[in-house]
DNA sequence: TGTACATCAGTGAACGCGCGTTCACTGATGTAC
DNA sequence: TGTACATCAGTGAACGCGCGTTCACTGATGTAC
């Protein structure tokens, strides 16, 4: 890589980095190329050096803020043996929310409301958003190729999940895709209304309440740690 | 109520209604008043007959939407006794998440991305709020003082409840406050995660899981409808 | 090593558009006698 | 019933600000011979 070619990434970096801070500071739907650039002592025009628009901006940071959340649950996982099922899927829900607190406009951007105008595309950020998905699916996966996942009691497989063409989590037989969002949407239940304030304040201590929710999560489905 | 009141409350009713239909297509951030006159066939300025500002005007629709969404939950809890709390919790449930269907914006304004700029009045929004969340935890206080709330296995009262001065809260014993954030945050993980468009497309029923998930909490808390 | 040329980051002006809010005002509607 | 007055919905101009995007351009950096 030239220095040119350095000089460049480091500025579309640069570009994200206070696209992030403004967003931080104003909220997503008012991301603004001109005051990104002014903060940047450039001219509003000098950005399309870098973005052709607007938009390819907002697809940027969207796709770094899911890479950047699957990288974190990955991280949590790995630090158990790929046997400790009930383990890695509790560390990953830690980190879930670990990271959502720590990145609360990426996790506005990825899981808030849609920015008016703006609508991504599809093919890339699907497959970003089954990455961090996935990460939960295959712990479960292996735990149900193992024989270690309780069937659920009120499971009707054919009326919740059938295969169909096109179906990025074909792979995954039904109730590995049912403990899944079961589990998905505990997690994300919890995360989202603390991440927005809902959780009242007479509840001191969330993490110890997330914790024991994603624990009655994980015997349900018979994967203790 | 005079002619001219009854004209006045009309208007101030009616800016609302375009300002949700406006939302609707451009996101919760971008309302502004100028499109709403524009649409009216009003010049800006004579809006701030009916609300001295922009952020007034959001507010008025925030309050509207929590008394809807509460409005809402009350006429699917009354439709079975009192002393059915499980089939009341049901209908609450599926009632909270019929509604965020049908009015998403309204459910955005409530539950996601805060309006940049804004903040409303919390003495409104709290109380607000709390009606909401009221639906719920009334009922399961009924089951409780009734003696019909199963104890939550991994509770733990002192370090997840604690009565504190300008609680809001403060009245529901801690097992009730529990059962009220679990089922909750269950509800709205689902919800949400719907709403978004997260849930697998190859999830073809997302009431029926929905259901399903229901049925597990209120089994988990002993009230089976 | 030096010179000629190509690349490309950043400029600056312009286009056409949007916004919230203020203020003095007009003119229709309602009220009091 | 008619007249005088008060109320107040809506106007129109103005202020000062923001935005995304295009385009022809300058001048520094890098490359090829």
């Amino acid at each position: 890589m030239s220095r040119r070619e350095r000089a460049r990434e480091a500025t579309r970096e640069e570009i994200k980095a206070v696209a992030r801070r403004q967003m931080a500071a104003s909220g997503t739907a008012s991301l603004s190329l001109t005051a990104v650039a002014r903060e940047m002592e450039l001219v509003p025009s000098a950005l399309y050096r870098y973005y052709p628009d607007r938009d390819a901006l907002i697809t940027a940071l969207l796709l770094d803020a899911f890479a950047d959340l699957a990288a974190a649950l990955h991280i949590a996982v790995e630090s158990f043996p790929a046997h400790a099922y009930g383990a890695r899927l509790k560390a990953a829900s830690l980190a879930y929310r670990a990271w959502s607190l720590a990145h609360p406009v990426d996790f506005q951007l990825i899981f808030g409301n849609p920015i008016p105008g703006y609508h991504g595309p599809v093919e890339l950020t699907g497959p970003a958003m089954q990455r961090v998905f996935g990460v939960f699916l295959d712990i479960i996966n292996e735990a149900y190729s193992a024989g270690r996942l309780r069937p659920v009691p009120d499971f009707t497989p054919a009326a919740l999940c059938l295969p169909s063409p096109g179906n990025p989590f074909a792979h995954y037989a039904p109730p590995v895709m049912y403990s899944g969002l079961a589990g998905w949407t505990t997690m994300h239940g919890v995360v989202t209304l603390e991440l927005f304030g809902f959780l009242p304040h007479s509840l001191h201590d969330p993490e110890t309440f997330f914790r024991g929710r994603m624990e009655l999560y994980l015997a349900s489905v018979g994967l203790e740690p």
